[in-house]
RNA sequence: GGCCCCAUCGACUAGCGGUUAGGUCACCGCCCUUUCAAGGCGGCGACACGGGUUCGAAUCCCGUUGGGGUCACCA
């Protein structure tokens, strides 16, 4: 069967970049029947953090990517949570040491550290590490570490030769051993580092394909090679382009709005946020921009990725989260989805009726969910008179006045009923539409841009639109 | 800096030897119109450069340049 997971590191904000790895790793395991799995790699203690991992599995139930295997519901390969499965980890390192494909090194954090900084010193960047304790005797080695000694185990990388990494989107791409560092498998701690872990875990839970990003490509080789050394099928490899900042460079906190739980804020709904991430790198045969996931699932092939690393363009999300609101969603969700940003507002969401017939004029006038308090605070409290519309108002007051008789003598408050009128008027007092309109518009909403005025006047109600007249009229 | 990846409009992309290089966002103009939008129509705008291969290159190969990633007891 085939199987994908995402190995997110709890230790921020929900990432886009972890949903945009979810997306490609879901949509692949779907589209072959297999499995995706959640597994949180939370072997770096000092930056872990607890929240973080809760709101990562809450960013996917939100985004509605739910894993077949994870920490929350479980599956035939618990724990999904890496610490959980140190002492896996730690049999396995034992195995390298064993069959020789590792090595305790006893050298100390400051050690390295200096020596690094003395390579600093003398030019160059680093030549990585100086492999110390590599030749020490099986005997020496067992002896120290009984001892109490501190060490850590390294992969014992061959000096000469070559490894290839088979990319499923690049091809072979090659690495001299002589460019790879002994890297730590074991920490001092005991924990494994990622490379271990990683790999340990992706062998055991059957891993199939390993989808991540394309940061991982240098480290591949190392990991081509704790395969070796464990004697097992290597899976495939299948790194995609980063997500970047306007500048090009990788996607981050710095530059960037990275958290998911931000663009939940904006209003930006999670099959636009999707959809979105899905045209990043990837697209549609049929050059379709606006599809769903199961649309993605249906049509997703690797030879369609794109390798140049895409630019995270806010403005076109923007766009397509306006596509969904006016074109994608019912009204009865977007209803809904409307509601706690209305409340949030402090506005009185309770009839719910009311709420639909708002979100249903303003829908081809907003993008965010965040835009529309302020674009329908008139239909939930007092006007706000802008200036340019007070002095709108008064050029048309005269027509307000002479309106006003024929509305308050109005039944039926429809646009069927109401339209006549104001054009009726136009038409016998010899005024444009809009030397009427604007007024009025000023007079009942406070601003000059709106819905149709009939839409508004409909929706407000005759009370409130009179009532609003009269304010005006003085 | 070493190693590795990448390279079509400002951005996202289509293209996979023969196209007036197409679409989307953004921007500009026009139409529609009671305003603002939405929508429709149109415009602006790209194959990084240099060598090859070929009858023919955006497409294939090499180099240059440019951009990016990575070089932790972090992932």
């Amino acid at each position: 069967m085939i199987k994908t997971r995402i190995a997110p590191s709890p230790t921020g904000d929900p990432h886009v970049g972890t949903a945009y790895q979810a997306l490609y790793n879901f949509v692949f395991a779907k589209q072959n029947h297999g499995h995706f799995i959640v597994r949180i790699e939370d072997t770096d203690r000092a930056r872990y953090n607890e929240i973080s991992q809760q709101r990562i599995l809450e960013m996917l139930n939100w985004l509605g990517i739910s894993p077949d295997e994870s920490p929350v519901v479980g599956g035939p390969n618990a724990p999904y949570i890496q610490t959980e499965r140190a002492v896996l980890h730690q049999q396995h390192a034992q195995i390298l040491l064993g069959n020789g494909w590792a090595y305790r090194a006893f050298d100390t954090s400051e050690e390295l550290t200096a020596a690094r900084e003395q390579a600093k010193l003398q030019g160059h960047m680093e030549q990585g590490y100086n492999r110390r304790d590599r030749g020490l005797s099986r005997e020496e080695s067992d002896a120290r570490a009984l001892a109490g000694e501190a060490f850590v185990v390294r992969l014992k990388v061959p000096l000469e030769g070559k490894t290839i990494v088979n990319d499923v989107l690049r091809g072979e791409v090659e690495f001299d051993n002589t460019g790879i560092d002994d890297k730590v498998l074991l920490k001092a701690d005991g924990l494994p580092t990622y490379h271990l872990a990683a790999m340990v875990d992706d062998r055991l839970m059957g891993v199939t394909h390993v989808i991540r990003a394309e940061e991982w490509l240098s480290s591949t080789p190392i990991h081509v090679l704790i395969y070796r050394a464990f004697g097992w099928d290597e899976p495939k490899w299948i790194h995609t382009p980063l997500l970047r900042n306007p500048d090009k460079s990788k996607l981050s906190k710095r530059k960037s709005n990275t958290s998911v739980d931000s663009y939940r804020e904006m209003g930006i709904f999670p099959e636009a946020l999707l959809n979105y991430l899905g045209m990043m790198a990837w697209s549609m045969p049929d050059a379709r921009e606006v599809f769903g996931v199961s649309d993605m699932i249906e049509h997703f092939s690797w030879e369609r990725v794109s390798l140049g690393g895409p630019v995270f363009d806010l403005d076109k999300l923007t766009w397509l989260n306006g596509k969904y609101i006016r074109e994608v969603l019912s009204l009865e969700s977007l209803t809904e989805h409307a509601k706690p940003f209305l409340e949030q507002a402090g506005f009185d969401i309770s009839n719910h009726t009311y709420i639909s017939n708002v979100v249903h004029i303003l829908r081809e006038r907003f993008n965010l969910l965040s835009e529309l308090p302020q674009k329908v605070a008139y239909f939930f409290k007092d006007i706000e008179l802008e200036e340019k519309a007070a002095a709108k108002l008064q050029e048309g007051i005269e027509h307000l006045r002479a309106l006003l008789p024929q509305l308050e003598g109005v039944t039926t408050w429809d646009q069927a009923t109401l339209e006549p009128i104001f054009k009726g008027y136009a038409e016998t007092s010899g005024a444009k539409l809009g030397a009427v309109m604007q007024p009025l518009r000023a007079a009942i909403t406070g601003r000059l841009e709106s819905p149709g005025m009939f839409e508004v006047l409909r929706v407000l109600g005759k009370n409130k639109v009179l009532e609003r007249i009269k304010n005006a009229l003085g």
